[in-house]
DNA sequence: TGTATTCTCTGACTGCAGTCAGAGAATATA
DNA sequence: TATATTCTCTGACTGCAGTCAGAGAATACA
């Protein structure tokens, strides 16, 4: 099933590999080793601590110690000890460490502008619109649906959104606030359930349900964040809750889902 | 300039690394080392001499011995010496070696088809033609426009497509050998040039100019390779031939590019 | 035929990537 | 206050990537 479409992924990808890569791989084939470069472009303009860098880049404790005293050698950072943890360190970029920095996204700048200098303007237009739908339509697809904790910090900032959305929409009055801590029980086993969309790591969109009367429950909270609507994670976490309330042997009220739909 | 555009390509980057380029790492982490893999991969069904091998992959002659002495001891390839030249050795893959191979390749069908899982009918078919059309441009912009040798094999395959075009257009009737062989010395300086577009190295297309007269150049054999018709290559080729022709002190003469351009 | 070139192979390197064990200092927790 | 945990650092490794010099065999060329 699908083989065309296959086939196109995959030349896709060797033709973006081949063409656009070579900007991803600014960090390899340089003087300077690998690590070293993604060091000096995660530490960003205004520092970072050494054990974010470390998670970030899943680097050895120890490795990133020994690149970190390398890079200080250089004179590119400088390490000092953070403000509130004496345990941690912090490293921030030096002034030839930024410029370093700026080299490096120098390259990518140049790649682009490699591309576009032998386009015509309508092709450039064609080459950016159709990116955009291959990126988003990729986002789509690296989107995770899976039920979560609605006291997290992550679910309350989606049930924010949603009510925001809600006030906007319908008028003023109502204080969300109370709203969500009030409910919050209501939305876990055995009693309901949520379900939060992410698109790295970042929540993009939820929804929860309610198991309320006897082999009924009620689709709430559906949200999804504007730049994503379209793309079907409306339907996705309603499958999710779905699946959810034939586990609980409950039937969905699917009316709501189509309500609020509109919103997706 | 364009800054808009960068943003986008530089973003659309980003994105197809994390999710497609992930297919191209596929040689990387895995538990056989990355030179390993991609031999594996590019000495391919039939086999491959030692020397294309190492030229495709840019490896050191003594480093290819190595490696393709672990792949013999693996079992998973055999090299021997080639038929016609006692110097040059020939590696082909062992049954066991086809076997890793098809595993190789089964990784890439895998993600595209983890992508393609989520999307819908509708956005899959917005998702091809989008990468698709990326793919296009790309390429576009991967073409390089150069003046060739006209006795070359390439510049008189790329005659033939020409000519071949021209019988299937017109009516059949003459000899294209012996055109190009007649008019080959009519193509290099100082009585003319000949410019070759290529993609991948392979020739895509190729236009000519002869000054005929005094200060005046006639426009010849333009031919655009069908697939990659649409993107202005004949454009850049005339533009190489008029920067020629002004370089030789003559002015070319546009209408039979016109005419051309149909082709194109 | 003699000489140059091509291709492969061996040996000896350098340097980066990445792992593991353990120690020391600062902080969190009971 | 005693103990556990977190974070960083040092030392000691392994293994892959990649380079350079030189030798030997086969072929191309003058």
């Amino acid at each position: 099933m699908d083989a065309k479409a296959v086939r196109q992924i995959r030349s896709f990808n060797r033709t973006v590999a081949e063409r656009i890569g070579a900007v991803n791989d600014r960090f390899l084939h340089q003087r300077r080793p690998m690590n070293e470069s993604r060091l000096i472009w995660e530490i960003g303009l205004k520092g970072e601590e050494l054990r974010t860098l470390r998670m970030r880049l899943g680097l050895d404790s120890g490795y990133l110690t020994r690149v970190m005293g390398s890079l200080a050698k250089q004179g590119l950072v400088r390490v000092r000890l953070a403000k509130e943890d004496g345990r941690v360190r912090f490293a921030h970029l030096t002034k030839r460490g930024l410029r370093v920095r700026t080299e490096l996204d120098g390259r990518s700048d140049e790649l682009a502008l490699q591309i576009l200098d032998v386009l015509t303007e309508k092709q450039r237009e064609q080459l950016t619109s159709a990116m955009r739908q291959v990126e988003r339509l990729l986002e789509a697809s690296m989107i995770h649906v899976a039920t979560e904790d609605p006291t997290s910090p992550d679910a309350i900032w989606c049930f924010e959104q949603y009510f925001a959305e809600l006030k906007s929409r319908f008028e003023p009055g109502f204080d969300p606030a109370r709203s969500i801590s009030a409910e919050a029980h209501e939305l876990v086993p055995p009693r309901g359930a949520l379900v939060i969309a992410r698109l790295r790591g970042q929540p993009v969109g939820c929804g929860a349900v309610t198991f309320a009367k006897k082999r009924v429950a009620e689709l709430r909270r559906m949200w999804v964040s504007p730049p994503l609507r379209g793309l079907g994670v409306g339907r996705r976490v309603i499958n999710e809750l779905e699946r959810l309330a034939t586990e609980a042997n409950v039937h969905l009220v699917t009316k709501l889902a189509i309500q609020t739909e509109t919103k997706m």
